[in-house]
DNA sequence: GTCTATATCTCGAAC
DNA sequence: GTTCGAGGTATAGAC
């Protein structure tokens, strides 16, 4: 890995440093009193502070304050980044199309600009994400429910791709949709497009059961299951709880 | 603005750096060979591999690659970030409680450490947001509808709060849905909730109408609002178009 | 390219 | 604290 770092420099040094990043498709960070401009989805101006400024070899564009995960302004991968002088003060641009977007930074003082390579082939493993809760019930069906079979994920409906299809005990077309962590009306709403429109589909009076499997549900999002006839059962993405299920309509009874 | 700048430093002056801005409460950046794990909402392991390292003043951790404009690994604000040696290795932590999440970054090279503080006092200021939009159907309702009365905005049904409720022309009870980007049937599906709350709400055979305003909607989402009774209004959060085309005459007739 | 849904989504506001 | 919905969401997968 090489660095290089500029300790406030004058505008042309910052300026020929991007220029070498530019070419040499290496990661380019900037500290310094900037004003920023935003035009494309949205518009947004940002008056003159202090910020970190990131561009990336792939086109990235990140704009940081000392506060917020979130950059205040961004340009996401596939970008163009140019640099120029305006009266000494050197002023970033980073554009796209399709659609067009264009940030303008404007440098007042630069404190620090560094030219970065970053060797980097190593892959992120996630573990805990929805499609961990797809292979847990997929690898042991009981789990969701006694004689519940799996027939086919990602089945096409009019409405969208159900998550897993399949049959209940009793031969009943059942849908099931997972949600890694606790849900609120949205996911209720989903599912319920589903049902509807495979009941459509298999143009039958034939009752489809709809069954959303999370750790847990809001209040509201329950209401919602219990109005249009759904069901949940509690799962997580780890194997590790044990499969705690309920049926809405039961929960005096079980309690 | 102050930056100290360590390059290819020793751990144990690294960690001084750290230990300084953590209690200066700076911005500290770190570049270096390091692996990542994480442990809360999710788990995740990166392998070895070169990355950028931001540890802001408010408690969030950026793990930043060459890619991207996500960070690879993360933690919000709030967190407590910690250093330590380990078998001369860098070792540092970010910790949270509620829900519990840590991340660990051991470090096998550093090239660059800084400290930073960056003063930053402005607000950013955006155009073309719902709220715009919401504003611009407010100042004239006429731009949805002929007859339009707005009568609140955030009105509570049993399923969420309507972004405005109104009466038609024909006092037909109304709400409409804003987004101020092309829809999805995500979108449908929640007009489609609110408008079914608030029929049960009025518990009359009374219906109320549902309108989707955006600049567009997909073909799924359309079939949706078909299927549900519901309707579409193509609008945009910029006036400048549209208040140009719709309402130029009686602008005229007024003056 | 468009469409659809997930995400360790983040973030703010309301309760 | 939880809940809910917006976001210049970003990102991946499918078509």
């Amino acid at each position: 890995m090489t660095v290089s770092t500029l300790t406030a420099p004058e505008s042309e040094d910052a300026l020929d440093l991007l220029e070498t990043g530019f070419k040499q498709s290496g990661m380019l960070t900037l500290v310094g009193r900037c004003e920023v401009d935003y035009e494309g989805r949205a518009t947004s101006h940002l008056p003159p502070g202090d910020r970190l400024v990131i561009l990336k070899s792939d086109g990235t564009l990140l704009v940081h304050r000392d506060e917020q995960r979130t950059p205040v302004n961004w340009q996401p991968p596939g970008c163009t980044h140019t640099a120029c002088l305006d009266d000494d003060r050197l002023i970033v641009e980073s554009t796209r199309t399709t659609p067009h977007e264009e940030v303008t930074i404007t440098f007042d003082t630069l404190d620090q600009v560094s030219l970065v390579e970053l060797d980097d082939a190593s892959d992120l493993s996630l573990e805990g994400s929805e499609e961990d809760l797809r292979q847990r019930i997929l690898a042991d069906p009981d789990v969701l429910e006694a004689g519940f079979q799996p027939q086919m994920t990602e089945r096409e409906t009019a409405a969208g791709a159900v998550d897993i299809y399949g049959k209940d005990a009793d031969d009943t077309p059942t849908i099931v949709e997972l949600k890694r962590r606790r849900v609120g009306p949205d996911a209720a709403g989903q599912l319920n497009r589903y049902v509807d429109a495979l009941e459509r589909d298999l143009s039958a009076e034939r009752t489809v059961r709809g069954i959303l499997v999370a750790p847990s549900v809001t209040q509201r999002a329950e209401e919602l299951l219990t109005t249009e006839g759904l069901e949940f059962v509690s799962l997580s993405p780890e194997t590790a709880d044990s499969a705690h299920s309920t049926r809405l309509t039961d929960f005096e009874t079980d309690r």
